[in-house]
DNA sequence: TGAATAAAGTTGAACTATCAACTAAATAAA
DNA sequence: TTTATTTAGTTGATAGTTCAACTTTATTCA
């Protein structure tokens, strides 16, 4: 009974969220690439803040994106790779990479912004509004409760 | 307005289920590590369906994990070679696998159960089940909306 | 039956995630 | 001020994800 019950949460949480989180890359990703546009979600989720700050640290990036800073280190490199942004070294704290949006990575952010919408519609469609509320309100939580340690 | 809208929800939905996927499959392989357990989250829920169905092809381990047929050849392998599973031909149509348990297979499994159940209350802490139960019913919803194309 | 098509798995390449070990620079403490 | 510690970022290794191309075996249907 006990394990019965804790296969089915398996199956259902870890489970249920692992299927989402891999859906909604790819239909992201997909909704991207049939606009003629070649972005990841993760490149997507580092070039938000980026564009939001101006000229984010890469510590700054890994705090607001709830990823490693070594994620964050090889997305900026893939970012970079493809002319979308450039690290500038900090004047005052040499240790900080300052990463700034490129005239081609705002022109990106730009053009996605309407695949963010359409990914959205598409994600949410027949959920009702309570319903999404109470969805993001939970994640918010779990976020919170596994925080600290 | 609409922009500011597009961005609003990629910076709560996509990030909060991805920040989420992340924390809890951090937590779990922690929780596991720490009881001197040996497995990721993607393993496991490879592991869950193979025991359950006792001989189960990869497509079927596909299907049921909503990963795609490479993700399971990898994970396979992985579990095959820490010999927690062997692939065994079918006899009627050869092109199938069927993944079967070995008795170290077995074992584990039944060690991480409590892991989940560790992991489950660590995630669902202070959480009302009416809230879980909305949570749950909109992460179906959504998988719903973008299974088919 | 024989040829086209579909299905199950594998492999290679590019990207992301995590851990641990590392460099270099800044700050704290002695 | 010199040493110790902390912080920002990188690198290497291993695992998982996706796409596309491929092999092998089944199935369809002309």
């Amino acid at each position: 009974m006990e394990n019965k019950d804790s296969l089915q949460f398996h199956m259902n949480m870890g489970k249920l969220i692992s299927s989402v989180h891999n859906m909604i890359t790819r239909r992201f990703v997909h909704n991207a690439h049939e606009a003629g546009l070649d972005i990841s979600l993760d490149q997507w989720m580092v070039l938000g803040p980026i564009h939001y700050h101006g000229d984010a640290s890469q510590k700054l990036l890994s705090d607001f994106c709830f990823k490693d800073k070594t994620s964050i280190t090889r997305i900026v490199n893939t970012l970079e790779k493809k002319n979308l942004v450039v690290r500038v070294p900090d004047q005052l704290d040499h240790r900080v990479n300052r990463v700034i949006l490129t005239t081609a990575g705002k022109q990106l952010f730009n053009d996605v912004l309407p695949i963010m919408d359409k990914t959205k519609k598409e994600v949410s469609r027949d959920i009702s509004e309570s319903d999404i509320e109470t969805f993001k309100d939970v994640l918010t939580k779990i976020i919170s409760n596994l925080e600290n340690e």
